[in-house]
DNA sequence: CCCGAACTGTCAGCACTCTGTCAGTTTTCT
DNA sequence: AGAAAACTGACAGAGTGCTGACAGTTCGGG
């Protein structure tokens, strides 16, 4: 899962990014509206959090033009303690929650969890796609029930295949969340990945489209003959 | 355990900080309403000790803001005597258990102990996970039975993994709990107590999930691969 | 008041794991 | 068959975690 983190306040920021860390994000810090928003209307991220408060451009303005532009990525706001104007503004102009500062970092992992999987369109931390099971939380990943010892990106690959389960997913998109914007990784990076989960996974795990991409089996994006 | 004591009678304050202290706990404190709203909402504690006759801002208002803000650390109210309607008032406002002035300490250790087993979704002060037992009241922890002399950072350690026995722990959030806001501290503090405790425990107790955290083995978090 | 013991944080070095790349092979599609 | 895409084993650099040694601090006893 990829995550932007938008904070000029140095202090909160390394918290967001140490939190997030912790929970499973890759994390890419922004400290003003306008750089904040080139980055979220070029890349593309799993969860973004936005203050609102930022130099030289406002965190609204930022968000009324990601949304403008079509970009669709949770965003979620934190807005100064008792700022009801900003809440309804955030959330009139795109936003998909917000947290009032100051806030515990729990309450935000969780709401930044929440948003995630509703993007993903299911409400359930712990997922079953076929035999594989994945844990957001715990951040485990078992076959048949039986428990998987998975690396920190191995995880953050398969729980991304796991969140869009419905669809096949083009291994530069792969790339792209696992590193972010730093491409400086050739694409056999993910290919490597997916070959040392399938060892631990075992076959029919992880499906392949040739040119497309990959999904999980049992989820509902596989082929009919690809199986 | 980390606690958060909010008093501003400063004889009492430091009465109770000395005997959670005594106790075990990592005591912050706290003299008025408005700072104890920041902190509680801000930090995570595993137990928060309030008096409702607070200046700024008052004890119950604090507590029902908490709540409101998903804030769900054990509270032990202190009252005035024989005040009933604050003590009503105070379970409705999402109270854990009250504790009439003047009190013993004795008492309030007592409960403060089990409202954090509560908390843990355990009633009882000793806890076996696998072959290791640990004791929050006496602060001991044994091994098959065998008690092993554990110093006052290490059983705060181990308590608090034995507490989260069913996931994985980040050490940052270790430091955290260790150490509270002090952020003073490096990362290897935390790998140093590890080690210790693991010579006084032996092997296969304290597990590792390289890139995630510590968890106890025997719980309900470890993996396959890495026992 | 001084001494020693216990406790704890830091440092530095070591070992192991993780992970990206390369190169060579296999598979698939045309 | 040929080309492109994907797979995989081997290797090496980087990063993470572990540990022994050392030093500052605290605390209790003499």
């Amino acid at each position: 899962m990829r995550a932007l983190v938008v904070e000029d306040e140095l202090r909160i920021a390394a918290d967001l990014e140490r939190a997030l860390k912790a929970a499973g994000f890759l994390v890419e810090l922004v400290a003003d509206g306008e750089t904040a928003w080139f980055r979220g209307g070029t890349e593309n991220y799993d969860l973004i959090v936005l203050d609102l408060n930022l130099p030289r451009l406002d965190g609204l303005t930022v968000l009324k033009r990601w949304r403008a532009e079509g970009c669709e990525s949770p965003v979620l706001i934190l807005t100064a303690r008792g700022a009801w104007t900003e809440r309804v503004e955030g959330i009139d102009a795109g936003a998909d929650d917000y947290l009032p500062k100051p806030f515990r970092m729990e309450e935000l992992i969780a709401r930044a969890r929440a948003l995630v999987r509703r993007a993903g369109g299911r409400g359930n931390a712990t997922q079953q796609i076929g035999r594989l099971t994945v844990d957001i939380n715990r951040m485990t990943a078992s076959i048949d029930g039986i428990p998987v010892s998975v690396t920190p990106l191995e995880f953050r690959l398969i729980a991304y295949l796991a969140v869009n389960r419905d669809r096949t997913v083009p291994p530069t998109e792969l790339l792209e969340h696992l590193y972010g914007d730093d491409d400086s990784r050739e694409l056999n990076a993910v290919e490597a990945i997916i070959t040392r989960l399938r060892r631990k996974l075992g076959a029919g795990v992880i499906g392949t489209r040739r040119g497309f991409g990959y999904h999980l089996e049992g989820g509902e994006a596989q082929m009919q003959g690809s199986a």
